[in-house]
RNA sequence: GCCCAUGUAGCUCAGUAGGUAGAGCGCUUCCUUGGUAAGGAAGAGGUUCAACGGUUCGAAUCCGUUCAUGGGCUCCA
């Protein structure tokens, strides 16, 4: 006899065994239908698994995020079957689940998403025949015995501590795996293979080269569908084809990785740092400007020849080596040691916006998204230790004042000392628990990443997450224990004494080339007023009002509306649409009636027009926009 | 840096048994002077197909190298 708990704390009695199935179908049988597995006091379990002893039990139905991972781990194994069953010589190596999906390594000739269809039907034939997924435990031995033909599996086998090892079988095909899995093959509904890349065995270049294969699966196929949909909505968004687009920005073989900004672009980028300015003198920042290129020494005092050479950009002037910045920090010590500083005077936020040159393998180069060369809106605070706390929380609010302007959503993660890292147990105590107090004063939950620290300091990550729901690293608050000891970094205390500052780095935008295209996948090229590249583009009915226009453009101008005229010989129709499929906030027509009656006749994006707008209204309410920002589409009521 | 793919007019792309380049958009000119999402016609534009080298009587098309781009891997003290 016995007692298993579920959730609800009811509790149901045995007498045999049951399976976890026995249980979920005494629920109800539609309830079982949708189990996939189950936690038996917490341990994640097949639903074929007897259930021995008393327990808590949860089932883990398709609604459950966990039972996704674990369809997605089945479908791994029900494309590695497919593969094996269409070529004979592929060994499998591992085949895990990652977010939006799953892969599979194989050692096997290169393949190509032509070989995609072949595959997948293979794979819907193993669905199909709804093959169950069977657990068997192993010796070590057995299983090194069984797996004898393939060395990666016998490498894994081996790197295992247990000496029972777990087997899942489907059909005629048996893989090494922890498990749990889904019941049977059935249940993966909506599956499809998306890329395929060469991936190194272990991770390690010097090793085997191995073809990775990515898929996805859900359990029904308008999860798949929208899931699909999703992607292309974002590839829609691809910042590399609006700014082309918007003619924004371009990059040039000449300088590979290195963005080049077209006056459209420039301007989105003024705006944004006028922005940034605006907000940190609110905030109590100054603003300093350290050099591009700085000597050898500096880089050798600050440690970066010695761990970040291979990343850096070097030239010889003068018989004497120079480096070209990676990181703005070294130039920040020696402009805070051009003076001295008391206590009185702390913290010091000195921002920068500091243009960086970093040599990023060429292989990882990707649009505004990863460069060579981009802008860092950095700042360096410099404090008392017992100002730690408070002066975070400052940077935190600023963060959520800078993201909302944009209508950025984000969480917060708190990374902690890693193994390899310098300083005393008490300093890194100090520190972690004003990062730690900080944000619990400041009250937004936030992730810990034990470890993840920087080996010279903790670290709060910024994650915003986009208009898409996806998320990216921008911002991050870094507090350093190594550079102001290296570089001696003092300020005098009330004591007439000498200590050593806290100093923390920190960026909000983070890389503003990076953000730049964030924002316009964000927006999808649609910007707000404010950040539109065009704010208002005037279209004479007929050439005759060609000068009428100008002159309304020059009043605009000097209102500090970005403003354009189109005078081409063009049907209206036409300038009306390019200028909308443009995302031009404004769209105003220039006809005779407005000429005669002075008034303009606006058309905004959402279609409507409004006629007989006078010059004072309409740069009344289109100014108060721009000055205050606002991400609402609706600009006239 | 590694693997795979790609690189043709400003943009998007077509052009395979190798025979000396095309379309749409854009641009220019002309006609139309139009009232809220593409009016019509003509024309220019590629140092000739990323660069260099090779095979061939002949290469955008085949081969090699390099560069760049894309997707991954890796890296990101």
């Amino acid at each position: 006899m016995i007692n298993i708990t579920l959730p609800d704390n009811s509790i149901k009695a045995f007498e045999a065994f049951p399976t976890g199935m026995d249980v979920a179908k005494t629920i109800s049988e539609g309830f079982a239908r949708s189990c996939v597995a189950m936690e038996v006091d917490g341990q994640p379990m097949d639903l074929s698994c007897d259930i021995t002893c008393d327990c808590g039990l949860k089932f883990i139905t398709t609604r459950d995020d966990a039972a996704l991972e674990i369809l997605r781990h089945s479908a791994a194994h029900v494309m590695a079957e497919a593969v094996q069953n269409l070529y004979e010589r592929a060994a499998l190596t591992i085949g895990p689940v990652v977010e939006d999906g799953f892969y599979y390594d194989i050692d096997m000739d290169p393949i190509s998403e032509e070989d995609f269809p072949a595959i997948e039907a293979e794979m819907q034939k193993i669905i199909k025949a709804k093959k169950n997924f069977e657990r068997t435990v192993v010796s070590k031995d057995e299983a090194l015995e069984m797996f004898k033909d393939n060395p990666y599996k016998v490498e894994l086998i081996q790197a295992l501590d247990d000496q029972e090892i777990s087997l899942y079988r489907q059909g005629g095909f048996t893989d090494l795996c922890r498990g749990p899995h889904i019941p049977h093959t059935g249940m993966i509904k909506g599956v499809k293979l998306m890329k395929t890349s060469g991936a190194y065995w272990r991770a390690d270049q010097t090793r085997q080269q191995l073809q990775r294969l990515y898929g996805t699966a859900f359990f029904d196929k308008k999860a798949l569908k929208k899931h699909l949909h999703l992607i292309e909505e974002a590839q829609k968004r691809d910042h590399r084809k609006i700014g082309t687009k918007l003619d924004l920005f371009s990059f040039h073989q000449e300088a590979a990785g290195m963005p080049f900004f077209h006056a459209r672009g420039m301007d989105m980028w003024n705006v944004l740092l006028d922005y940034w300015r605006e907000a940190h003198r609110e905030a109590g920042y100054v603003e300093t400007k350290t050099p591009v290129m700085l000597s050898r020494h500096l880089w050798e005092k600050s440690g970066h020849w010695e761990n970040y050479r291979e990343n850096m950009y070097t030239s010889v002037v003068d018989e004497e080596e120079y480096a070209i910045k990676p990181m703005n920090c070294p130039g920040g010590m020696l402009l805070y040691k051009t003076g001295s500083h008391s206590y009185r005077d702390l913290p010091l936020r000195a921002g920068e916006i500091g243009l960086v040159h970093r040599h990023e393998l060429s292989g990882a180069l990707s649009g505004l998204f990863r460069v060579r060369a981009f802008h860092q809106d950095d700042a360096h605070i410099f404090m008392m230790p017992e100002q730690i706390e408070e002066e975070i929380l400052g940077v935190l609010q600023l963060v959520e004042k800078v993201y909302s302007q944009f209508g950025l959503g984000f969480h917060l993660e708190l990374s902690t000392r890693p193994e390899k890292s310098i300083g005393s147990d008490e300093k890194w105590e100090q520190a972690t628990n004003g990062l730690r107090n900080a944000l619990d004063k400041y009250g937004k939950e936030y992730l810990i990443n034990e470890g993840d620290g920087a080996f010279y300091g903790p670290k709060i990550d910024i994650h915003i997450k986009d208009a898409l729901g996806r998320t990216w690293q921008c911002g991050t608050i870094q507090l350093d224990m190594a550079l102001p000891e290296r570089f001696d970094l003092t300020y005098k205390g009330a004591d007439n004494g000498k200590h050593r500052p806290v100093m923390i780095h920190r960026v909000i935008y983070g890389s503003i080339e990076r953000f730049f295209g964030i924002l316009v996948e964000h927006f999808a090229g649609k910007f707000p007023l404010w950040l539109a590249p065009v704010q208002a583009i005037l279209l004479p009915i007929n050439d005759a009002l060609n000068s009428h226009a100008k002159k309304l453009q020059k009043q605009m101008s000097a209102l500090g509306i970005r403003c354009e005229v189109d005078k081409r010989t063009e049907s209206l129709k036409k300038k009306i649409r390019e200028a909308q499929v443009n995302y031009v906030p404004l769209i105003i027509t220039v006809g005779e009636k407005e000429k005669e009656s002075g008034t303009l006749a606006v058309r905004t994006l959402d279609g409507k027009v409004r006629m007989g707008l006078t010059m004072e209204e309409f740069s009344q309410v289109v100014l108060k926009h721009i000055k205050e920002r606002t991400l609402d589409a609706q600009l006239f009521q």
